[in-house]
RNA sequence: GGCCCGGUAGUUCAGUUGGUUAGAACGCUAGCCUGUCACGCUAGAGGUCGUGGGUUCGAGUCCCAUCCGGGUCGCCA
């Protein structure tokens, strides 16, 4: 049988927290069993909190039933102890109440345990699985401890400067009306109205323009969104966005906010220097420069247009592809020749593929002697061509590809972050960070012979590109911006549209009749005619930002209970099948079985 | 939805060309041990090799299907 918590067993120190200020003193401690050392007539046990860990010892001195208490005392049962804080005769450099020790006079296990699925440890290496089965237990790891309570504190610095600088925290609704456009929405059904749902929200996007419209002029919301898409180890259906939105203010503005708060919390959370103003690029010349919108600037292998030098070669493959309108670029792998074996190349190749290319060129020049998979297409004038604007030297290699712009700027951007980690390059406490702004309001989808926002519809256009609305809308710039850091969207945002004219525009080119928009966006509209102040606002990724601080690749770790590829949860088993009574109540009939358990 | 990788003891893994009774480490259980701190020593328990089917004299190993987990493309206004 446990032993009872009193009034009298109160805490005198988090475990990890007792210093040599308490030698001598009689103390009361709390927490899990981390291990425990059974010498025969002396017993030490490290009891644990989210503090650290503190040493017990029972001994000699040990009144006898205490001591054949302790001999039981196993894994993970969490005891209350009480003794005096004494010196240990042998110190334990590696933990900071290494030098101390309480001599156990009192001893309640409050809760006994199983042997755990896995061990309790920093650097216990256990699948996914398990550890999201166990996710309570994997929570007690010091490491996905530390991670969270991290997490905390990032918010709170957050916060701060949110409202130190005028923001106000509002909240928006979770149940709110289903959207037409972008990612999937989850549905809730609704009871009341049979055959009508709410939506969760993708983000507070309508609201917090609305909340401008009201006057709040500064708001802000650590808003938790959902989208039904696949995951990603950047991507959870659920997720929680710093977002934000203000009135009476540019797109410079916005981004003085927003530097001034990555300059803050670069600051207080990692006592680091941002220089401002961060560097910027428009889309155009992050896709010409990168061949992404999300470019990595920790490394070079910046994009080589050889179009111009390539055009009508004797190379059928380079030619074809430039006559038809695509490109031929190339990246500079500067001393990378000796790690590209021919081994390796043809692993990047068949990698590459993955992004639509067709195949992966290249030269290297090693030992001054070129190999290359294609100059003897070439003529002595266009090798040297090539050679010159890529700037191939001694110890170089180049990889090209051909094909439509598209397909170069996905496979070239995604080879040359995937080469800076093969040939670790990388530093991990490096942060490099940009603006991408003047992103193209439209995608033309050639699926759907329609436009669609490449933001979202509330996005202004350019004031001078207005007049592309009726030619040409595909050359309609935006006015939006993203924040990258280390290859990352951190943050996304625009100036929103506040004339009911311009939005009433841009629904007629994505293809909205005016009834369409009416029934979809009708209180937009209709709020619109009441003096809307000009608005706009950026949201931020808090579980990225979160993985970023604390240098983590996977946002599970900094979430407490995430979900796995496809989209459950692994330890209470969600999502469910209903209850069929429930079902009957919401009005919903079920055309196939649910998954059995 | 496509492609790739993985699933063997509680955990992490090894397991050769298909061949006797499937191994190791850690953990667990028991015993011994007065200063450990990843304690040590001795002994022991623990496996439907993810699941179902097939090939074979014989399958952890080969084939097919399926489930689960991971990565990735599509998708993510």
């Amino acid at each position: 049988m446990s032993d009872l918590l009193t009034n009298n067993d109160r805490r005198t120190e988090y475990c990890g927290l007792f210093t040599n200020k308490y030698i001598g003193e009689h103390v009361c401690a709390v927490g899990w069993v981390q291990r425990q050392r059974d010498l025969g007539s002396i017993i030490f046990i490290d009891l644990r909190d989210r503090s650290g860990i503190i040493q017990l010892a029972f001994d000699d001195m040990t009144e006898t039933n205490i001591f054949d208490q302790a001999f039981r005392i196993r894994s993970e049962y969490v005891l209350c102890v009480k003794g005096v804080v004494r010196k240990r005769s042998s110190i334990n450099k590696n933990i900071p109440t290494g030098d101390i020790e309480i001599a156990v006079d009192e001893l309640k296990i409050l809760s006994v345990s199983e042997t755990p699925p896995f061990e309790i440890t920093e650097d216990s290496e256990v699948k996914p699985e398990l550890r999201l089965k166990h996710r309570y237990l994997d929570l007690r790891r010091p490491d996905l401890q530390r991670n969270i309570i991290e997490r905390s504190k990032i918010v709170q610095i957050t916060r701060k400067y949110f409202m130190d600088n005028g923001f106000i925290d509002i909240e928006t609704p979770n149940l709110i009306k289903p959207t037409p456009e972008g990612a999937r929405d989850y549905l809730v059904p609704s009871r009341v109205h049979h055959g009508c749902f709410y939506a969760l929200p993708q983000s507070p996007q309508l609201y917090k323009q609305l909340l401008m419209l009201s006057g709040f002029d500064r708001y802000f919301q650590i808003a938790r969104c959902y989208r039904d898409e696949d995951l990603r180890v950047d991507r959870q259906p659920e997720f929680t966005q710093i977002d934000l939105e203000m009135s009476f203010i540019t797109q410079e503005g916005v981004i003085e906010i927003i530097e001034g708060f990555v300059k803050y919390l670069f600051a207080e959370y990692k006592n680091m220097e941002i220089n401002l103003p961060l560097p910027r690029l428009t889309y155009t010349e992050a896709m010409e420069k990168y061949g992404s919108d999300k470019p990595d600037l920790r490394f070079g292998f910046e994009l080589i247009d050889l179009s111009d030098a390539l055009c009508g070669c004797g190379f059928k493959v380079f030619a074809e592809t430039i006559a038809a309108g695509g490109s031929v670029r190339a990246i500079n792998i500067k001393n990378g020749a000796e790690s590209f074996s021919r081994k390796e190349i043809t692993s990047l190749t068949d990698w590459i593929k993955t992004y639509k290319a067709k195949g992966l060129a290249y030269t290297k020049l090693s030992g001054g002697e070129y190999s290359s998979s294609y100059a003897k297409f070439l003529s002595d004038d266009e090798n040297s061509a090539i050679y010159e604007k890529t700037n191939l030297c001694e110890g170089d290699i180049i990889f090209i590809v051909a094909d439509k712009n598209n397909i170069v700027f996905d496979s070239l951007g995604a080879l040359r972050c995937e080469i800076a980690r093969r040939l670790n390059i990388i530093k991990n406490d490096e942060y490099k960070m940009l603006w991408v702004t003047d992103f193209p309001l439209l995608e033309y989808s050639e699926e759907d012979k329609r436009y669609y926002s490449t933001h979202h519809p509330f996005t202004m256009p350019c004031a001078e590109d207005l007049h592309y609305l009726d030619t040409d809308p595909s050359k309609v710039r935006s006015i939006a911006y993203d924040i990258v850091i280390n290859g990352m969207e951190a943050g996304g945002g625009s100036v929103r549209i506040h004339s009911q004219e311009i939005q009433s525009k841009i629904f007629e080119v994505l293809g909205f009749t005016k009834e369409d928009a009416d029934k979809k966006f009708g209180f937009l509209l209709d709020a619109f005619k009441y003096g809307v102040p000009p608005h706009a606002g950026l949201a931020f990724g808090l579980d990225r930002l979160t993985a970023l601080l604390l240098g983590l690749s996977d946002i599970r770790d900094v979430i407490a209970f995430p979900k796995v590829q496809n989209a459950s949860e692994l330890m209470t088993k969600c999502p469910a099948p209903a209850d069929p009574a429930t079902l009957t109540e919401l009005g919903i009939a079920l055309t196939e079985n649910p998954e059995e358990e």
